[in-house]
DNA sequence: TCCTGGTATTTGGTATGCCAAAAATATTCG
DNA sequence: CGAATATTTTTGGCATACCAAATACCAGGA
């Protein structure tokens, strides 16, 4: 690139990269549709309502104040996810998963998470491994786990996705989220549930211990049998929850 | 459920349930553009083009003989797949992944297939284990790999889609099957590889043996490992191909 | 010739309207 | 009264028209 002449030049765009990036494309009524849509359905007990839940297009689009068209192609890209499933002529329902399927994906979880965690053992950065722990900072032998069960689901999930994310494999984290979407609102009945909780945290130290100890083995065990353990249980006391 | 009466009913649907699931609602043009998108996509060489492809709404549904409305649906979906990126204003880009990407999704799929393995020496038949080896029955000392690299390639991805299939476990099934889409425009360039096809075959014997003797830690590894070995081989060798 | 504006065109985004199938409701007849 | 039937309503599928932003193209002037 020539240097600028120093002559008193027309005015031109100043050589010094001013910080645009690009204008922001405020995000379309169809991304919107979709991520309103996607954290109603998500917020919705879903396996608490007894009789199947339907979307309805038009009463969709008179609520969110836009033409059916992007509730449409929002519609669209949710039926990609799973989250629902549209019949022709009959209605769009919230899909439910049946108890297998839930401790199916809890299984591609683990498979997933323990692959994470073996790559971590080679690529991730002590510093990184250790503030691992700082999720669960809060409990210890004076505040069990089990005594706050609310509060230690919401470290569960964000040590998860943590470790997952120093993985630093976008597919990895992709699909994880994408799972755990599912399993999420299930997990609330779960995963919470006090005697898992018990044994939760211990085994949480162990993974991060065979991370920082470089052991990729040993970690992607562990890491493996923590959540095959979380769908054993499932598989064994989900039973209730899908009648 | 009340027993039927005894008395002479009017004609009524039969008691017995007939084989009769729904009538299969034709499917819509939204789902024929997305499969006919789909397929179109994935049989161009998108890595062998040196500009970008991109499509065009219009002119895609004049060719497909549908309004637009369909055409972007399918297109929302195919976005949601990873397939396809649009901007807005700008046009629809089909997306080509780097292959640091390509790598990072064999690496997801290694994960899976290893949880299949393990999986299948607890749950699978005998029979369909050994079923595994007639994959590769056209193949031998007198007949090496090797020298016929297309025809080995079809057989590799049928194996493995197999061996998945085993697991019973629809999750790790339509996982693997969706990362294999992105990987195997690729493949086609770099798995068949003469270097890398000589070990394969013995490779895939290995897990089926493992898998026959119910060993579950060493089924699990042996999958993962041959995997992942093809990861390790796409990072070395596959530079050429992302230029 | 080359740059500058301005204009026409292209392209995805959105709103509307109509259609047919299915379901819900009303009606008719034995 | 009850069941079969006709009618209305509901619902997703699709086509079409228009918009605004981004781009391509073109004419005019230094």
């Amino acid at each position: 690139m020539p240097a600028p002449k120093q002559t008193k030049a027309p005015p031109v765009m100043a050589d010094a990269d001013i910080a645009i990036v690009r204008i922001a494309p405020e995000t379309s009524f169809k991304n919107k549709a979709y991520e309103a849509l996607k954290e109603a359905i998500l917020k919705m007990d879903i396996y608490a309502t007894p009789e199947q839940v339907m979307l309805d297009e038009r009463a969709l689009s008179e609520r969110l104040g836009v033409s059916r068209t992007p509730i449409r192609e929002a519609i669209a890209m949710l039926e990609q996810d799973g989250f629902v499933k549209t019949v022709p002529r009959r209605g769009i329902v919230v899909v439910r998963r049946t108890k297998t399927e839930i401790v199916d994906m809890i299984r591609a979880w683990a498979a997933l998470e323990s692959m994470a965690a073996r790559l971590i053992t080679t690529t991730a950065r002590k510093k990184d491994i250790t503030a691992l722990r700082d999720f669960f900072k809060d409990f210890g032998k004076d505040r069990l786990p089990q005594d706050h069960v609310e509060e230690y689901s919401k470290a569960n999930i964000a040590f998860h996705q943590a470790l997952i994310s120093l993985s630093e494999s976008p597919v990895l984290v992709d699909l994880t989220n994408d799972l755990l979407l599912h399993v999420r609102g299930y997990r609330q009945l779960t995963i919470g549930r006090k005697d898992r909780t018990a044994t939760s945290l211990p085994e949480h130290l162990g993974i991060i211990e065979a991370l920082e100890a470089r052991d990729t083995e040993l970690a992607e065990k562990r890491a493996r049998d923590h959540t095959l353990g979380l769908a054993a249980y499932v598989e064994a006391h989900g039973q209730e929850l899908f009648t």
